[in-house]
DNA sequence: GTTCGCATACTCGGATAGTGGTTGTCCGAGTTGTGTTGG
DNA sequence: CCAACACAACTCGGACAACCACTATCCGAGTATGCGAAC
């Protein structure tokens, strides 16, 4: 079991943003040469955050990706959700018992590490990175 | 991301030694009947949980699988580990950046899970489990 | 000077492979218990 | 009665195939910008 790629490009491209350019247009050449990824597949993946509403795309000449205004309250997980889906890491696909203890012990341990990641914001890291920069 | 079937079954046929059988042998049929998976595939499984020395097994006729004595201690996390391997889930194969901090927030929360995985001993979900009955 | 049109620079989305891990099957080899046979 | 042997039940491990998600590429379509020509 691993994140995907996917899910690696996308925290890397939002904390760019933040770090670049909070309320400027970057093309996703820039973006994609930056992470040594392929323009075209990085732009799948970007179009994802956009779906989740957490940047937006301008298309045309001096086009790009911006965040979006309310983009220092997005936390971690709201970034893996909108690439990985939000559906548990454990299905416990059983004999039609709805309540399985596994099922619940495994969820629970899941969602202490959701905990985790929710409470850390694209804004408090932004300011970190700064500091250390 | 998901936890792979793997990781179901090996958690969910430790379980069943436990309710059924902390002290006898049980044949891979069994188990596997139990869980509606071939037994040449469960074996496979059980193989990784003898190697991590969870579980023992007996070859010839009336062999099977056996929980080795010291089975109350044995946290899910040692199963989990045990089958998908226990690597990080978060890689950010990133331009050499020995210390990213995307990386350290990733791992950071795995291991509040890790933590919670740990303290869940099979042991004491066993008895919870004869409690239910 | 204004407007129209065209080239250009982008993103978007579908179609399509390649790749690797997961899931599952098959089979031969080794091991143990049991029953049977021959002395 | 006992020992040796044969057989059946069982696990072990490797080889192998099917499948699926992830990764990645290509290309046509749509869209905005900017420039130039025509009136």
């Amino acid at each position: 079991m691993k994140y995907s790629k996917a899910t690696n490009y996308a925290l890397h491209t939002m904390m760019y943003l933040t770090a670049v350019a909070p309320d400027k247009r970057l093309g996703v050449q820039q973006l994609a040469e930056h992470q040594r990824v392929s323009p075209t597949y990085l732009s799948k993946i970007l179009t994802k955050l956009v779906k989740a509403g957490m940047i937006e795309s301008v298309s045309g000449a001096n086009g790009g990706y911006k965040l979006k205004p309310n983009w220092e309250a997005i936390s971690f997980l709201e970034i893996i959700h909108a690439i990985e889906g939000s559906t548990s890491l454990f299905d416990c696909c059983q004999n039609d018992n709805p309540d399985c203890l596994i099922q619940k012990i495994m969820v629970s341990a899941e969602e202490k590490m959701e905990q985790e990641l929710f409470n850390q914001t694209i804004g408090d890291l932004a300011k970190k990175m700064t500091v250390t920069l």
